[in-house]
RNA sequence: CGGGGUGUAGCUCAGCUUGGUAGAGCGCUUGGUUCGGGACCAAGAGGCCGCAGGUUCAAAUCCUGUCACCCCGACCA
């Protein structure tokens, strides 16, 4: 019997190739992201997860406000009634809903407590899954002529959609998000603005986070409800599924009707108000875990790293252990003078009792850029040991500290870049322009071995496909195939030809995979 | 919400078929030997076996219900 050949040991068991959604679970909690809490679909976010979050809140809050937007904040409950104004919207949502209805708890017969009868709500009250309409309330108060216009609001919250089956950041029953809503006095405007936010996503997601993402329009089915067009930004990640980043919406006078958002322009005419609304979530984290992670564990872009550099003393020599802390200090002490993506450099001095292998390995699966190593061999050189989380972990090199002082930034910024290259050349791999439907067909069909329980394998990513646009036909596709048109491209997808489901003549390509 | 699976120590799991005082490895604590690296030896701490009922002299084990998580659908950021 030959041995069979020795497998790489990583720190995260399965791999990606060997269970991708088991192996993501694994990256969050070997991160120290989330974990599970006691509430059905609920998560608690950890200190070094929510770090991310408020780097994404940081820099998209300054894009926000670059563009005009103002920060408000509206109620968390939504009387069912205001619900119930906009028709597609009420559809879209009621089935997902978390409804308050009573207002104090009384002890319950044989113990506990209960809802008190006696207490119910005359009216309900929904935990907001959105805020068109509770927003729509304020913007109709506050709108009554030309002048007030454009109105640019932004809320960071937290929403409630009961979700069927939830995942840590993906999809989770209550989320952190920001919503943009805002008013405009002409329907051009308002499709500005709602292009300009979705270009702001766009820039987020590959400048922040080194996620590449195609800009598009959603088709008829997977228009948000209420909505007259949806825009989003579509990204593949490392299993070729597509992951909805953003969305930003423009609503026309859907919900302006519905919420009564009037004004009167420069003739006099009282008009209804053209709006538009546009979010991004917690799912982004979702999304920058499964772009760039490996199976070693989380690999985070530095701008959006909660800290940058990792400096690990080697501190076992009592006689030396003083010096060379306080040596590190000092290196610290510099490296946060200095500024990189609009924040001082973050450092971390890892001063714990630990093994060294446990603290080098335990930075690695929290995704740090750079690691450090410090010892008395690495000050009498007057160097460090230098590691890079987007290289191989056994690629170390000894760097002259002050070399490393100066280039610090330099180095942060080509590990973003080239996550972000690395990702762009994943996606470029995995898309393929097809034309026939049996390769369509082909693409789209991964064998599972006959159980139709296993988890799914990996997809073959993204088809840019002319298709017709026929909504039944886009909903035989997906029944048949779980494939769904993800957006049809806003750049570069004119191509008339045949539609590939079809035959019918179509004028452009869209894109086309299975997703998240 | 339908189908499948799993809940036993902080983590990964064995034990359940055939009911009889709760187990292993990793992690944790302490001591020692090591150590520019996920080490080794020894001694410890730690569990109402998801929860609630039932059957039984006796339940982790059998039965019923319920909750949570995972996978596959449907739904969705």
């Amino acid at each position: 019997m030959s041995t069979p050949p020795a497998k790489p040991q990583t720190a995260i068991t399965p791999t990606r190739t060997e269970d991708y959604a088991e192996w993501y679970q694994q990256v969050v909690r070997a991160a120290d992201l989330a974990e599970s809490s006691p509430v059905r679909g609920c998560m608690v976010i950890k200190p070094w997860g929510y770090a991310i979050w408020e780097n994404i809140q940081r820099s998209l809050d300054r894009m926000f406000k670059d563009t005009g937007h103002k920060n408000a904040y509206f109620p968390l409950f939504i009387p069912l009634s205001f619900l119930e104004k906009e028709a597609e919207h009420v559809e879209g949502f009621a089935k997902e809903c978390a409804v308050v209805t009573h207002h104090r708890l009384v002890p319950k017969p044989g113990g506990g407590l209960m809802p008190d009868p006696e207490s119910a709500l005359e009216e309900p009250l929904v935990v907001r899954p959105t805020s068109e309409t509770i927003i729509g309330a304020s913007f109709a108060k506050w709108v009554q002529s030309y002048r007030d216009l454009p109105l640019l609001i932004n809320q960071w919250a937290n929403v409630v959609r009961w979700e069927m089956r939830t995942r840590l950041f993906l999809r989770t029953a209550e989320f952190l998000w920001q919503e943009g809503h805002t008013a405009h006095a002409t329907a051009n405007e308002a499709r500005v603005e709602t292009m300009k936010m979705l270009d702001v996503y766009a820039d987020f997601a590959e400048n922040w986070m080194a996620m590449p993402v195609i800009k598009g329009q959603k088709t008829e089915g997977e228009r948000f409800p209420g909505a007259v067009d949806t825009f989003c930004i579509e990204a593949m990640m490392q299993d070729r599924k597509a992951l909805q980043a953003g969305t930003s919406h423009f609503l026309g006078q859907n919900f302006s009707t519905a919420s009564d958002i009037k004004f009167l322009d420069q003739s006099g005419t009282l008009q209804h108000a053209w709006t538009t609304s546009w979010g991004v979530s917690t799912r982004l984290v979702g999304g920058m875990i499964m772009t760039h992670s490996d199976d070693d564990g989380l690999v985070l872009p530095p701008r959006l790293a909660p800290a940058h550099v990792v400096i690990l003393p080697v501190l076992h020599k009592a006689e030396t252990a003083p010096q060379v802390l306080a040596w590190c200090r000092e290196l610290a002490a510099e490296l946060r003078k200095i500024t990189y993506a609009g924040r001082t450099v973050e450092v971390e001095i890892d001063e714990r009792d630990l093994r060294g292998g446990d603290k080098v390995w335990g930075w690695i699966k929290k995704g740090i850029p750079i690691r450090l190593e410090v010892g008395p061999r690495d000050i009498e050189q007057g160097s460090v040991f230098m590691a890079r989380r987007d290289r191989p972990h056994k690629e170390k090199s000894a760097v002259k500290r002050d070399d490393f002082v100066a280039n610090v930034a330099a180095i942060l910024d080509e590990i973003q870049t080239g996550l972000f290259e690395r990702a762009k050349a994943w996606r470029a791999e995995h898309s393929r322009t097809i034309d026939s439907l049996d390769e369509f067909k082909a693409f789209f069909t991964a064998p599972r071995g006959g159980d139709p329980n296993a988890p799914v394998p990996p997809h073959a990513g993204f088809a840019h496909s002319r298709f017709c646009l026929d909504p039944e036909v886009e909903k035989r596709i997906k029944d048949e195939l779980g494939v769904t048109v993800r957006c049809i491209p806003l750049e570069g997808g004119d191509d008339p030809g045949p539609c590939v489901i079809t035959g019918k003549p179509a004028t452009k390509r869209v894109v086309f995979a299975k997703s998240y």
